[in-house]
DNA sequence: GCCGTTTTCGGCCCGACTGTTTTCAGTCG
């Protein structure tokens, strides 16, 4: 059974946990906690790392000890001394840290005192008042803690980006109909543009607090308001999202922008930098040892300047290598969405689409691009009514005609052929020679064990008409997980074979993701951003890759729909 | 438990908010 850098981060994380809970110091807690993310954070795979004799020592936040029972998890699939922890605390107690209000405290507290183990167990407890005796614990946080479970059984924590612009939108226009309020913006992991956020983060500028705040918690979507203080507000909308605000009255907007994008490891790091140099960094600026008067604070740029390093875009801000970057002025000039010239990958009426080619053609074109390449399944995917090549090469034809009568944009044909289990591919080698563009996607067998996947796209790698592989790892977020496979071969072997790797702009998808985007551009390997629209609507997702791109450091040069049409056929003919 | 262009020992990011307290611990982002 392969181990994956994400169990690794798990077991370590799940360390933190319960040695937090039994009490153990707090800076041994967080050191797990930091090589959790570090493993999790590194692209490399560190089981092979253990194979090749790597020294793991060499990864951020993994000294000695951690390095040998990292490499323990590798060899044996688990971690003795977790198991050992486990027989004093109880595992599932680490779940009642997801509850807010219950951190390792109160659990032990729970623990110890009425012996709850379980989210179960605690439910109980509540129904039965006996939490609110407890030491430090009272009828609100009872009250809490039941709300809180009630939330937790019926709702997912974090919410799609996508979805959570509908639901930040309509707020933020609420909140511009607020006279006090000057400046309004979103930070938090909404302006770094991760693909799900936990809650939305919002900042205001201006200086009659109270009003910005009253008008705030009385937009209509507010379902309660969870704390109010002097700066902060929190609340929960009607959809389930939390909101927090914060109203910034000085001359400390940049800081606080800063401070509230996060995201924490980046703010970590910026602090740790901070001190080094004598200084101090906090939500209000950038504070010469002992003093009160900030040397930055109204600007980000201020800020980083402050530290010596260049602004860094949000989305980079990850505590993945950018600090170091800025520092030696070595940022990458950010892929933006007007670099896009074209889309390469929508279905049609042909299969499982909404739209006609011709309809598809005309939205695209109004959206502003070039070109677009009509991609539909093949026939081994009979859900979506895929097909065979005789179908396809009449769509081919129709394609052309299209083509020819719509001016202003160019209409490339392509299909999207499925990857059969065996990795040969869905449609003869002669109809695909027929093709501008060839995408190869899996649709079928997702759950085939790591060795048999990884071989299977591998394979298909190796026919010579393959352009692009389609969202390689098959993920859907909050739906499915990504396949079991080995990523890094698949670069590998995109790199050796020029093969371009799709970034899928659908919202569900986002795949690849930001940090294999990061890996493939290290190894050499281009990429294509497109939205495998099957409505014109969907055609307006391209932003969504572009944001997963920009998270994964690309620039420009390493997609290729950047590229005018001819400059494009030429690059696909060339392998 | 990790880490070091002042360190191999002695530090380890910082402040807001809440509830339960009589000055603060716990939790959170």
């Amino acid at each position: 059974m392969p181990v994956h850098n994400s169990d690794i981060a798990k077991i370590l994380r799940k360390m933190a946990d319960l040695l937090e809970i039994e009490g153990a110091n707090e800076f041994r807690v967080r050191s797990y906690r930091q090589a959790a993310s570090s493993v999790e954070n590194i692209t490399e795979n560190i089981a092979e790392k253990v194979r090749d004799g790597d020294d793991l020592t060499r990864i951020s936040d993994v000294g000695d000890s951690i390095a040998g029972k990292i490499e323990e998890i590798v060899k044996t699939g688990s971690l003795q001394q977790l198991e050992e922890i486990k027989e004093r605390v109880p595992e599932e107690l680490s779940k009642l840290l997801n509850l807010e209000g219950i951190g390792p405290e109160r659990a032990k507290e729970l623990n110890q005192k009425l012996n709850i183990e379980t989210l179960e167990d605690l439910e109980e407890a509540v129904k039965n008042k006996e939490v609110r005796d407890l030491e430090g614990f009272g009828k609100k946080v009872e009250d809490k803690i039941k709300k809180e479970l009630k939330r937790e059984s019926d709702q997912e924590s974090r919410t799609l980006l996508a979805r959570a612009v509908e639901y930040a939108e309509p707020l933020l226009d609420y909140l511009n109909t607020c006279d006090a309020a000057e400046k309004i913006e979103l930070a938090g992991s909404y302006r770094r543009r991760k693909e799900t956020v936990g809650d939305l983060d919002i900042l205001i500028a201006g200086s009659d607090v109270d009003s910005i705040m009253d008008h705030f918690t009385k937009f209509e979507d507010v379902e309660d308001v969870i704390k109010r203080g002097e700066s902060r507000t929190s609340v929960r909308l009607k959809s389930g999202i939390r909101v927090d605000a914060g109203v910034i009255t000085g001359k400390s907007y940049g800081a606080a922008l800063l401070y509230f994008t996060g995201s924490k490891e980046h703010g970590i790091h910026l602090r740790e930098r901070a001190l080094d140099m004598d200084l101090k960094l906090n939500e209000y600026g950038v504070f010469p040892e002992g003093e009160d008067k900030p040397v930055a604070s109204e600007t980000e740029q201020d800020m980083y300047e402050a530290l010596n390093l260049k602004w860094i875009p949000p989305e980079m801000r990850e505590d993945r290598g950018e600090i170091e970057a800025s520092e030696k002025d070595n940022l990458p000039d950010l892929l933006t969405l007007d670099d896009l010239r074209g889309d390469i990958h929508m279905h049609t009426t042909h299969t499982d689409g909404d739209s006609s080619i011709e309809e598809m053609a005309e939205a695209a074109k109004e959206y502003g691009h070039d070109y677009i390449a009509i991609t539909d399944h093949s026939k081994r995917v009979s859900v979506a009514g895929g097909l065979n090549a005789d179908e396809l090469v009449d769509e081919l034809d129709e394609i052309e005609k299209a083509d020819k009568k719509i001016d202003g944009i160019k209409i490339l044909k392509g299909a999207e052929v499925d990857i059969l289990k065996d990795g040969s591919l869905d449609l003869p080698d002669d109809v695909l020679d027929k093709l501008d563009i060839c995408i190869c996607s899996v649709h079928y067998y997702t759950d085939l064990p790591e060795d048999q996947q990884t071989e299977r796209i591998l394979k298909a790698m190796d026919n010579p008409n393959i352009d692009i592989l389609g969202h390689p790892s098959g993920r859907l977020l909050q739906e499915r997980e990504p396949m079991n496979l080995d990523m890094e071969k698949i670069i590998d072997k995109a790199a050796e074979k020029d093969i371009i790797l799709e970034i899928n702009a659908n919202p569900h998808r986002l795949d690849l993701d930001d940090r294999h985007c990061k890996l493939a551009k290290k190894r050499g390997v281009k990429m294509s951003i497109s939205t495998d629209a099957h409505s014109i609507g969907e055609l307006h997702n391209l932003k969504y890759g572009v944001n997963q791109a920009r998270r994964g450091w690309l620039e420009a040069g390493d997609v290729i729909n950047t590229m005018g049409v001819d400059e494009l056929l030429d690059y696909l003919g060339s392998d």
